[in-house]
DNA sequence: TCGAAAGTGGATGCGCTGTATCAACTTCTT
DNA sequence: AAGAAGTTGATACAGCGCATCCACTTTCGA
C-alpha cells in the first residue's frame, strides 16, 4: 500500500526517543493532561518536532501505552494459572491496581477515555472473559461471595482508583487499606481477624487530601 | 457597622428569588461547574442581574449551601442519637451519601473544594467531632472492626462518591450495593449470609459507564 | 565537497470557554 | 413626574491548549 519506510536521519532519530521517553516521564507523572509542549519542553525539543512525529496526541499516547495495557491482560492470565482461586483473583486486583497507582497516564487511560481510541477498546475485549473466569472460578470455589459479579471488578476498581487518585501525593500506599476493606466484604467466608495491613491515615493526613486539588480531569 | 439595609425592590426581590432557583436547580443537576451565564439564562434574566446580587460565583454558592451543609451534622446528629451504634453510623453514612447523590453540586462541594471556602471549612469542624465519636461508638459497642478510624471515614465516602459520580446517568441507585459491600468489610462480626440488597449491573450497563465521560472536573 | 532534502525551533495565530463590565434603557417608588 | 433602583446583553478580557508556519540548521549521498 504504502511506500517503503525510509528510516528516519539519525538526528531525527534521537529527537524521537527523546520525545517518546519525555513523554513516558510525564504521562506517568502528571497524567495524559501534559500538553505537547510540556513534552517537548521536557525533551529539549522544540514544538514542532513533537507534531511532525505524531500528528497528534493520541497517537503519541497509542504508540506509548501499546504495551502497559498488555501488562494488565497479562496480569489476568497470571491469576488465573494462580492455583488458588481467591488468591488468584486478590493477586489480580493489587497488582492492576498496582500499575495504574505508579502510573497516572495508564489509570486515566484504563477509566477516563470517552470511547477508549480502540486500544482500550480491544484489551477490554481480550480482558472481559478472563476477568469473567477469574470470578466465576473463585465465586464457585466458594471464596467469593454468591452474589458478585464480574461485572463488580471494573466498579471496585473505580473505588479504589479515586483513593489512589486523591492519596497518591500524602500517602501513596494508602489506597491497599480500602482495597483490603473491600476484599473483606468481598469474602464468603469473612476471615474475622486478619488485620488490614496498612495503617488508617492520621487526622493530618486526611486533612490534606481534602484540601488537595480535585483532579485535572 | 453597616447601613440598615434597605428592602429590595419588589421586581429586584423577585429576580433575586429567580435566580436563587435557577441556580439551586443547575447547581443540584449539573454541579457547580455551571456559568453564571447558564444560571441567568435558566432564570430568565440578564447576567449582569445576577452580577448585580451576587459579585461571584462563590457568593452566591455560599448562599445556597449553607443550608445544606448543615443537614449533613444534623444527619451525623441523628445517628448518634440512635440507640444502635452500628445502625446510626450505617445510618448516617446512606444518608448522607444519599445526599450527595441527590445534589452534584453538594458533593462536588464537600470532596472538590480545594481550601473550603470557609463554609465547608467550618461544617467540617463541627463534623469531625461528631464522626468521632460516632465510629468510636460503633467500634466500641464491637459491631466495627478494632482498627477502623474516624479517619477511614472520609475516604470510604470518597469511594462511593466515585461510584455516585460515574454511575448517576445510568443506575442511580447502585452506589447502595457497593457501600454494602464496604460495610460488610467494616462489621466486625462479619453478618455471612446477609445478600446484597442491590443487584450487580448489567454488562450493558457497566460498558455504558465506562464509556461516559469522566468529570468535569 | 557541496547542494538538495530532511529536520528543527518557537513565536504566533486560532478557537474555545468562562468571568466580568458597562452604558443605554426600563421599572419602581414616592 | 422625577429620580433612584434595577435590568440587559453585547462585548471586552484573560487563560488555555492545539497546531501551524517558515527562516534556519543538519544530514546525507553523489
Amino acid at each position: 500500500m504504502s511506500t517503503v519506510e525510509r528510516p528516519l536521519r539519525k538526528d531525527a532519530e534521537r529527537n524521537r526517543q527523546r520525545i517518546l521517553d519525555a513523554a513516558q516521564d510525564l504521562f506517568t507523572e502528571r497524567g495524559l493532561g501534559v500538553t505537547l509542549n510540556d513534552i517537548a519542553h521536557h525533551a529539549d525539543v522544540g514544538v514542532g518536532t513533537v507534531y511532525r512525529r505524531f500528528p497528534d496526541k493520541q497517537k503519541l499516547i497509542d504508540a506509548l501505552f501499546y504495551e502497559h495495557i498488555g501488562e494488565i491482560v497479562t496480569l489476568a492470565e497470571e491469576g488465573l494459572a494462580d492455583p488458588d482461586p481467591w488468591r488468584g483473583l486478590v493477586g489480580f486486583l493489587e497488582r492492576g491496581l498496582d500499575l495504574q497507582a505508579c502510573n497516572r497516564g495508564l489509570k486515566e487511560l484504563l477509566h477516563d477515555t470517552p470511547q477508549g481510541s480502540g486500544l482500550v477498546e480491544v484489551a477490554r475485549e481480550r480482558l472481559l472473559p478472563l476477568l469473567g473466569a477469574l470470578v466465576e472460578r473463585a465465586r464457585d470455589a466458594g471464596a467469593l461471595r454468591a452474589d458478585i459479579e464480574p461485572q463488580d471488578v471494573p466498579l471496585i476498581q473505580m473505588m479504589i482508583g479515586e483513593v489512589i487518585d486523591r492519596t497518591r501525593d500524602v500517602e501513596p500506599e494508602l489506597w491497599r487499606r480500602y482495597l483490603e476493606l473491600v476484599l473483606c466484604g468481598l469474602r464468603a467466608d469473612p476471615d474475622p481477624a486478619a488485620p488490614l495491613s496498612v495503617e488508617a491515615p492520621s487526622v493530618d493526613q486526611v486533612d490534606r487530601v481534602m484540601r488537595m486539588p480535585p483532579r485535572r480531569r
